[in-house]
DNA sequence: ATGTCATAGAAGCTATGA
């Protein structure tokens, strides 16, 4: 099963990219975020034709997730998070689909920092941290999936030493990234590849794209049962190339139906030797 | 500080968020 993340940056705007992207790709399960569309103008219609269901929470200008199954029902569970510090904003679904819990979220920016935008990332922080809580000890199959806006470490970073002070990388939400982790999520992308440089995002501004200039902020984290089943995690790293693309690319993973009990599972950072 | 996008409304440009 491929399962995969996309930061579609306007679901309407970018309908022809994401069409074309699910049609080569062929994902099962998709985390769509920054639908920057209304409940009723999510595109419904030209989803199902290439044979996706879909929920979504929608919101006018900003945000909005979804989630697109083309592998059976789309079980919700809930949308915002438990005790949500601003449920005006759309950035929390979770759903139960083909045997696991997929939790699709878009974390705040939470620039300028300091000031009330990143305290509200905090927040939102410490409420997935509790939240994330709960759903580990169930023991299930959980994926938490989406644009974190956060990046890990300074090898998700082209130039480190300019975004010290960056909401994506400041101490703190790194730390409050350890913190969840820490659990015992795999970081997927991070677990497949693990010395490499590997970036998800890349801005519109000076070229970043064709400098690779990128950053890594939008992850997929397994809980044991599912990083027991993780054969591959990819970024499809062309698609910002084209036309009128998103300022992300697609992330996913691919999942085997059985545990595969000869891969070892990843260890967090924090415990490596 | 800069740069590039999409969105919405004050509208055919400007403000905003990222």
């Amino acid at each position: 099963m491929k399962i995969a993340t996309y930061n579609v940056n306007g679901v309407n705007g970018r309908l022809p990219v994401l069409l074309r992207w699910l049609g080569e790709a062929e994902p099962d399960i998709v985390i769509l975020q920054e639908l920057k569309a209304s409940q009723e103008k999510f595109p419904r219609v030209e989803l199902a034709k290439l044979g996706y269901q879909a929920i979504w929470h929608g919101q006018k200008s900003w945000n909005g997730v979804a989630i697109l199954s083309r592998v059976g029902e789309i079980h919700e569970t809930r949308r915002g998070l438990p005790d949500d510090p601003d449920p005006m904003q759309s950035r929390y679904i979770e759903a139960a689909v083909n045997g696991i819990l997929i939790c699709g979220l878009y974390l705040p920016n939470g620039n300028p920092r300091p000031g009330p935008k990143f305290d509200y990332k905090l927040r939102w922080l410490d409420r997935l941290i509790e939240h994330a809580a709960t759903l580990f000890e169930t023991g299930l199959p959980v994926l938490l999936a989406g644009d974190f806006n956060v990046i890990p470490t300074e090898r998700d970073v082209c130039k480190p030493e300019r975004w010290r002070e960056d909401a994506l990388f400041a101490p703190e939400v790194r730390d409050a990234f350890v913190q969840l982790t820490s659990q015992g999520w795999t970081d997927a992308l991070r677990a497949v590849h693990l010395d490499e440089t590997i970036y998800t995002f890349w801005d519109y501004f000076r070229n970043a794209y064709a400098r690779n200039a990128g950053l890594r902020i939008d992850h997929l984290l397994l809980s044991p049962m599912l990083a027991g089943r993780l054969v591959d995690a990819q970024v499809d790293i062309h698609v910002r190339g084209w036309e009128k693309s998103s300022d992300h690319a697609p992330v996913w993973v691919m999942l085997s139906d059985e545990p595969l009990h000869t891969r070892k599972r990843a260890k967090p950072r924090h415990l490596a030797a």
